[in-house]
DNA sequence: GAAACAGCTTGATCTAGATCAATTATTTCA
DNA sequence: TGAAATAATTGATCTAGATCAAGCTGTTTC
């Protein structure tokens, strides 16, 4: 369980075994059912959590009933409703399980309390959301700038093993897409 | 030219003396006139700046010619093709000033060498990534979620200081909109 | 093992916003 | 100050993709 978690943090940082034994303490081993919520819209978002395990999406519905996914979170991911968590509002997108999964989770004082006693866990979350900084501003570029096919066709290119396990109505839904205009134009290619 | 600096720092971490001079020491500051360029797309981008005066955008143009804006940074804000700044990889974004602007700037390699010499470091931009990361993924919700209209209120509403420094077809490319579309929903409002 | 459900496809129609083109402000700076 | 460049408006037209609707799998469930 935790060691695809440490695997994890060692590409970014070093720490010695006390270390990792502290970290551990701050977190919490969790199994989710698939269909099963970790976060509920409107609700606090009181966990930061590690997949280790399975498959998340984190999500939001709109006023017409329209569901617009902001993540996929698979095996090595983290996911939270990341405004919630560290702003204590509650939060905007529902978190559940696509597969049965296995996850680590972690309260927001806690991650005060990780990122204070051991600073170079400040350095592994810098890194973290520097990357998903960059992932993100390219998602937005993408999403005005091209069109259905292409869009399609950079995430075939860039997460052909997500796309395995992802149903295709919500694939759709997380290129900003209706289900039908993805189905249509995966014939013309 | 470096209060501006150390005020916004200490809104997020404490600094003694000593580290405010070391600090110092990795940054250069820099002016920039109007139109001039700090980065040019398709070149590394060797620079991360933060603003301390004046108004920077960042923008990519696509292969119709269209600009694409990914950020506005005024005062207090930081600029960077962050992919770029860290991977070596060539720059997507150019980057040039709006107004006459006063600048820091610091290289990538000493930007690893402040991180490394003043941990704190990473809590300050750890935070302001995290922070970067939950407005970056509001703004592509929204671009998937609302028309037009709910754009351009939601940005009115929430950034009416930028919006009056903004010509407006610069705006309109931020929102992903046209010009015409964006000149011709504000009648309505 | 039938019923309910979830996912995918296909067709017909509609529409928000893009594009093209011309006109009118507004800045800029020689 | 006034010519040139830049920005904003307005109109006419076009289109990518949404929406609505129906039928077609395959698969879960009790």
């Amino acid at each position: 369980m935790y060691d695809i978690f440490f695997n994890h943090l060692e590409k970014k940082i070093q720490l010695n075994e006390s270390e990792k034994e502290l970290i551990k303490s701050f977190f919490l081993p969790k199994k989710l059912k698939k269909r099963q919520f970790l976060v509920v819209e409107g609700h606090p978002c009181t966990f930061m959590a590690f997949v280790s395990k399975g498959l998340l999406k984190a999500y939001n519905i709109d006023e017409k009933g329209n569901e617009h996914i902001n993540q996929f979170a698979p095996e090595g991911w983290w996911t939270s409703d990341m405004n919630s968590f560290f702003s204590e509002e509650i939060s905007f997108y529902s978190i559940d399980a696509m597969e049965d999964s296995d996850i680590l989770v972690i309260t927001s004082t806690d991650f005060e309390n990780l990122t204070l006693q051991i600073p170079i866990m400040d350095r592994y979350f810098r890194l973290l959301f520097q990357n998903s900084l960059i992932t993100k501003e390219r998602r937005l570029i993408s999403s005005n700038t091209h069109n259905a096919e292409e869009k399609y066709r950079h995430i075939l290119k860039n997460n052909a093993d997500l796309i395995k396990r992802v149903p295709q109505n919500l694939l759709a839904s997380y290129l900003g897409l209706s289900a039908e205009t993805l189905s249509r134009l995966k014939k013309n290619i």
